[in-house]
DNA sequence: TGGTGATCATAC
DNA sequence: GTATGATCACCA
């Protein structure tokens, strides 16, 4: 199979999504002829990759969502053999510099986080990699109260990196987002504001989001009720 | 044992 | 280094 073009409307999309439903991974690089990794220490980006082909994502590496005609944000959950989001959700990059001002819904957060297509896929250790299925995509857009919480959370690191503490932030703090780490390794840098008010070189981090809110959202989306 | 801090691949 | 895609791995 050719890499898809992007997909023309919401619909379309979906259905591309429904495709993939219930295949393994194994099937979906065969079709694409890519082989499978033994394991993803060394390939942690190639499951979110294979899906992209296959659902005909756009943007590649520029800053704009996946599905730009869509203005749609594609992420992958690995889910846990009790089906529970495994792993932190990656939004992006946190802005150390130049943020004096910068507003909520000016931020990246708010525009990653606007509508985002969910593909909860398997990634119980046990199961081999090429024998993982993937699950029913949807998309999902935050409500009020969740949209409430994030700007929250996003309120306060910022305040607290424009007061030049960023590197007294732990992935402890935040109700839902978190900040930790986003680096090659412990040695990256980039540039912030020190206590002092002055430049300084710190490691590069990025926002995440909480397994507790990832679930929440699995939760209700596929609760019988 | 699970969450925090660290890390991996790749394009530019 | 920064952007994309994330998971690894150690230690409290």
């Amino acid at each position: 199979m050719q890499k898809r073009s992007p997909p023309d409307s919401e619909h379309e999309l979906l259905s591309r999504v429904n495709k993939i439903s219930g295949q393994t991974l194994a099937q979906l690089a065969a079709e694409v002829h890519w082989p499978v990794p033994a394991d993803l220490t060394r390939d942690k980006g190639w499951i979110g990759q294979l899906i992209e082909v296959h659902l005909g994502a756009s943007a590649g590496n520029l800053s704009e969502p996946d599905f730009q005609k869509l203005g749609i944000e594609l992420k992958t959950i690995p889910l846990t053999a009790k089906h529970q989001a495994k792993e932190t959700t990656y939004v992006c990059t946190v802005p150390l510099l130049n943020n004096i001002g910068l507003q909520w819904w000016d931020s990246c957060v708010y525009k990653k986080l606007s509508t985002v297509l969910w593909i909860p896929i398997e990634a119980d250790p046990q199961l081999a990699l090429a024998e993982r299925k993937v699950g029913s995509g949807f998309l999902w857009s935050p409500d009020k109260e969740q949209w409430d919480i994030l700007q929250t959370d996003w309120e306060d690191f910022m305040e607290l990196i424009s007061l030049g503490e960023v590197e007294s932030i732990t992935a402890h703090q935040g109700e839902y987002l978190q900040i930790r780490p986003k680096a090659a390794n412990a040695s990256a840098v980039t540039t912030g504001i020190g206590i002092d008010g002055l430049r300084m070189q710190t490691l590069p981090r990025g926002f995440y989001l909480r397994t507790l809110f990832t679930n929440k959202i699995l939760q209700k989306r596929f609760s019988r009720d």
